[in-house]
DNA sequence: AATAATATTAGTTATTATTATTGTTTTTAT
DNA sequence: ATAAAAACAATAATAATAACTAATATTATT
């Protein structure tokens, strides 16, 4: 919740940066090689330690889509997910018109719910005219 | 989809039993522990080869709530899940009544739609009485 | 500003999940 | 019964992620 008590660092900083700037869903790796043009020295450990830190405080979130890799995305604006059975590509569903109610969910399971989260998963427009596989 | 294709496999059929008789969303390793006490040298390997095969056949589903190892459901019905951000235990949301229009989003993306996921994260009502962590 | 306390780092090693390989066995088609 | 194809067990290899440690950077205190 509070990144306000930890310390300062670059890396951090850095981090969220390159993910906030991007509009695909990277891997920990995709955002270490970005992260070595600035900081050559940096480690593959720290970006996880601080993905994982930042995705703790709820300041990116963190998905894997079947696949066996984590993908981080820094959009925490209420938006959904695509994914490509094919290509595997993922993009952002930007809007639905249709509301889910958590409140029929939170009484129908006795959870409090902090988040929702909705994936489609389909055949791309590229791939559709590529056909078959 | 067709599975008939395929050979009969004594292994590849306790497997999918033992994953359609769960209510649990068990790991590779978790149904791995359960074939061995029917098929005692069974190996892990034969293990996950079936389940990703069956998963690519559509005949179960494979997915992973954020953690780092796949999981599988083998209950191929309209359902979603919700997962407790505290005890990581996760569950079926048997039914919900909202719509979620397939359409809509096909034509938002350009994507022909196969499936639709749905899962929230929450708080569990034990979790909830326990109290903080 | 100097000092002390502590979070974070780079570098490294360890762990864990998953896939690939190989030689053998089982299943199916002829 | 024979042969081809598929699946197997066992094992080795790969890949993702976490844990460890000593050094460094940041913050708080004087
Ligand atoms: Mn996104
Ligand atoms: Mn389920
Ligand atoms: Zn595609
Ligand atoms: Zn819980």
């Amino acid at each position: 919740m509070d990144l306000k008590i930890t310390k300062y660092s670059r890396q951090r900083d850095i981090i969220l940066r390159i993910l906030r700037s991007t509009k695909c869903h990277p891997t920990a790796d995709w955002i270490y090689e970005k992260v070595k043009k600035e900081i050559p020295n940096i480690s593959l450990g720290t970006v996880y330690r601080n993905l994982n830190f930042l995705a703790d405080k709820g300041k990116i979130r963190r998905f894997s889509f079947g696949g066996t890799t984590a993908q981080f995305d820094g959009d925490l604006r209420d938006h959904y997910h695509i994914r490509c059975d094919w290509c595997k590509r993922i993009e952002d569903v930007p809007h639905i018109s249709t509301r889910i109610s958590c409140q029929e969910i939170e009484s129908l399971t006795g959870y409090r719910i902090h988040s929702l989260n909705l994936f489609f998963s389909g055949i791309c427009p590229e791939c559709q005219r590529k056909g078959e596989q």
